[in-house]
Formats: structure tokens, C-alpha cells, sequence
DNA sequence: ATTATAGTTGAATAATTGTTCAATCATTTT
DNA sequence: AAAATGATTGAACAATTATTCAACTATAAT
């Protein structure tokens, strides 16, 4: 039996293995990161504007329009891909234009789509 | 002003530039899964998991000594990986050995890794 | 100037979710 | 058969999060 924590460190771990991949383990940082940037595209909402985005430049109008959501939510949601400098904006008049910020998440995109689609 | 659901759905909305992303956009049913698929790799444990699993197979102790975690919390994001279908595993005794389930995921993971990193 | 509209924002709410705890299953060892 | 251990599971809890609502800003048109 084991006390507090209960952090499996008992008999059967095949520690030279452990190590092994321990060693070979990106930084916290970066796993933090790669985490996030996936966490971000995979809400439903953001998945769709992301794709749409790579198809058009849209304003915050279309996108509501095309996804069926309110101005608020797609506003909302458009800042969180904003910080994450998935998507930047041009302003017009009264109108903010969305497009993705670089096409390298476009890679990152299609490479899921492929997946989803079954190779 | 406008009553009721308040879908942006008014003036300023390029339609022509709605229908045609609508018409390329893919089906719902296609974006959900790339979104869960997205999420799944979203979360820093399952993360960390993913890429241990893809260095090597390991049991649920190893996995839980390698991310400092609770055998309880690793088994319970197994079950997702294994419902995701991103990881298999194979019994011996009473250990079960746990690996990815193709190495199709394996590209995904490494694109999202370049992503992070900057190009 | 007043009105209307595109967009943003903060607070509140409801839903989802990751971890812990305790109990349980299954297999091995004594 | 009993004890020990790797693993799984369900319930409970805390934290996170997506959406809604209302208020607000800024630009444009009358």
C-alpha cells in the first residue's frame, strides 16, 4: 500500500525506459504551448472560422451569418485565435476584416482534416 | 435594432462571399470530429501522453511516474485516447502496455510541434 | 447633432471537464 | 485460498469555458 500523493514510483516501472523518454521529452513550455494551440482549435466554433477564414478575408458579420452565432460570440471567440496570432484584422469604416495570420496553421489544419477523413 | 435570436443577418454582409465559403465549407458532422480530434490533443496530460507513447510503449505506472500523475488520472485520459481511437494497448498479466494507434497521429502531433516552435 | 450599425467588452450563466478518492476487477504470488 | 498489485471505474469536486445579455465605442449616414 502506498501513503499521500499515491505518484505510481512502486515495483513494476521499467525505469530504463522511464528515463529514456524522460530524456527525450520537449519542455514543459513547449508542451504547454503545443497543448494550447491545439486546445484553440477544437471548439466546433473555432474549427469552422479557422476553415472559413482560409477560404475568404470575412468580417465579424459573414462569419456570425455563415456560422449561425451571434456577433457577441464570434467576437468573443475571435479574440482568444487573436492572442493566439492564429488570425489578424484590417479595419474599414466600422468593419473589421478577419483573415488567418499566417498560413501555417493552414498546414496544421488540413493535416487534422486528413486525419479525420480517415488517411 | 433587431429582435429575437439577433443573427447578424443585415446590411453589411457580403453574400457572395458567404455562399461561396458555404458552399466549400465541409460537413458538420466532418468539422466536429476535426474539433474533437483537436481537443483531444488540447489538453497538456493527453499531450504529454501522446508524445511519451509515441518514443515508446509503456504501462499505465510508467506513464504515471514519467508526468508525475496519479494512475487513476492516466487511465481515466487513456480511456479517451483509446475511445479516440489515437492509442491501443495489449495486456500482459496484469499490466496493459499502451502505444499509438497509428503513426498517422504521429504527423499531426509533429505538425502542431513545428507550429509551436516557430516554423 | 442625431440615428443607425459593426464591433467589442464584462458579467453572469450553464455546461464541460480534469483530477481525486474510494471501491472494484483481474491476475499473480505466496 | 488469501494477499498483493496493476489497472479500471463512478461519483464528487473544482476549475475552465462557450454563449448570452446588456452596455458601450466608433464610424457612417441622414
Amino acid at each position: 500500500m502506498q501513503k499521500g500523493k499515491e505518484i505510481c514510483e512502486i515495483t513494476y516501472i521499467d525505469r530504463k525506459k522511464v528515463s529514456a523518454v524522460k530524456k527525450r521529452m520537449k519542455p514543459e513550455t513547449t508542451m504547454q504551448r503545443l497543448a494550447e494551440t491545439f486546445k484553440v482549435l477544437g471548439d466546433p466554433t473555432r474549427t469552422k472560422m479557422i476553415f472559413a477564414l482560409s477560404l475568404e478575408e470575412l468580417c465579424v458579420c459573414d462569419i456570425a451569418n455563415l456560422l449561425g452565432a451571434t456577433k457577441s460570440a464570434v467576437s468573443h471567440q475571435l479574440r482568444i485565435l487573436r492572442n493566439m496570432k492564429l488570425v489578424k484584422y484590417r479595419k474599414e469604416g466600422k468593419m473589421a476584416f478577419y483573415s488567418l495570420d499566417d498560413d501555417h496553421i493552414k498546414n496544421l489544419f488540413d493535416e487534422g482534416l486528413r486525419h479525420v477523413k480517415g488517411e
